[in-house]
DNA sequence: TCAAAACATTGAACTAGGACAAGAAAACAG
DNA sequence: CTGTTTTCTTGTCCTAGTTCAATGTTTTGA
């Protein structure tokens, strides 16, 4: 499967989009490679892309006032990452990072890109309404998990929503992830090894 | 200002509609008054509503496993309050629950309602998909809230955030809202104010 | 108006998870 | 292949926040 039938399979999941209007989406989008470890965001700037995952893994993060970073979203395959911290409307700089954990290639949206896509095929303005809930839904239950369950219990549940990540990235960005320290995360794993 | 001229304006913020768009809109509001203390969502239940708040204050919350509330959303004057959990896709039940705090007055659509606004007046799918965009980056934010800062920072955010509510409602909500128990809050406010 | 219920405070004992440190194991670049 | 860096583990001590219980305060509603 090309990236193309990759993007267009994976939005026609929420709204089913003629011949037109996908080519209209694939001739807009910009191809883009990006290799291992490269900061794509960097807090203060304004994120001026939504970029399509078709390979590879980024992470999306904040640092706090004692220099810790908290991880937000991973995005791997078929997910879309960018940040819209109210900068787009407001102007106002984010605090978000995105950076590149493996190899990379996205295709991506400018602002000026997706506004052009909208104006000429508006059906897309609700498969991305959709993308938003879905996204919203998902963050609410994180929030949910880390105010209510045991640290245990928030790694098991993250083993079943990413069971490839732990082959894939380095421990302590999903014990950030988790909110817990990597240290502790170490110890519920040990804990978990020996039953 | 009546409250058609509240939720026009509020959304107007986001995009500028016509009048005719505008009167579109309020022909499909139902307006609905409630009474405190009325669960309008309950675990299990697809929620069929969209509500904007105009006089009022709700919470949504999700039930732990302990029987313990954690409160999602306060939802006051101006604010949108619905569970989108997967469910009006999937027809996956919520585990949420959206009870009034307050005698509530609200305009709502239905599924069918907001359909047709969004078929009779498309532009009105950008302003919603804004509002989610801001949805999630709040949520984002608390959840970053939640993952770094000590029970007293919270506190302090949370009163500039929301400086109306410890009035309007009991401190333990505000609790479950940070991830805190109600007596720990009440240390918090004790250290506070001796100072 | 008053009893009941809900809410808030405070203290004492406890615990999940953090911070730090030191060593082992992997991964990585030259 | 080998030294360097990054990651992972394990232990010890520590603390922010929890739980439980008792008491006081406010709100409610009949």
């Amino acid at each position: 499967m090309d990236m193309y039938e990759q993007i267009d399979q994976s939005l026609s999941r929420y709204v089913s989009f003629s011949k037109e209007e996908l080519e209209i989406l694939n001739s807009l989008l910009e191809y883009r490679k990006v290799p291992k470890k490269t900061i794509m965001l960097h807090e203060g700037e304004v994120c001026n892309f939504e970029a399509f995952v078709v390979k590879g893994c980024v992470r999306k993060y904040f640092i706090d006032h004692n220099g810790f970073e908290v991880i937000l979203q991973f995005a791997i395959e078929n997910a879309w990452v960018s940040d819209i911290s109210f900068s787009h409307y407001e102007d106002k700089p984010s605090r978000t990072f995105i950076e590149t954990m493996e190899d990379c290639e996205f295709l991506i949206f400018s602002p000026e890109t997706k506004e052009e896509l909208l104006k000429r095929a508006p059906r897309f303005e609700r498969a991305f309404r959709i993308l938003f809930e879905r996204n919203l839904s998902v963050t609410q239950n994180r929030l949910f998990n880390t105010i209510s369950k045991t640290a245990m219990e928030k790694y098991l549940e993250f083993l079943e929503m990413y069971p490839t990540l732990p082959q894939r990235v380095a421990q302590h960005y999903i014990a950030s992830y988790l909110g817990i320290s990597a240290e502790f995360l170490s110890k519920v794993r040990a804990k978990l090894a020996k039953q």
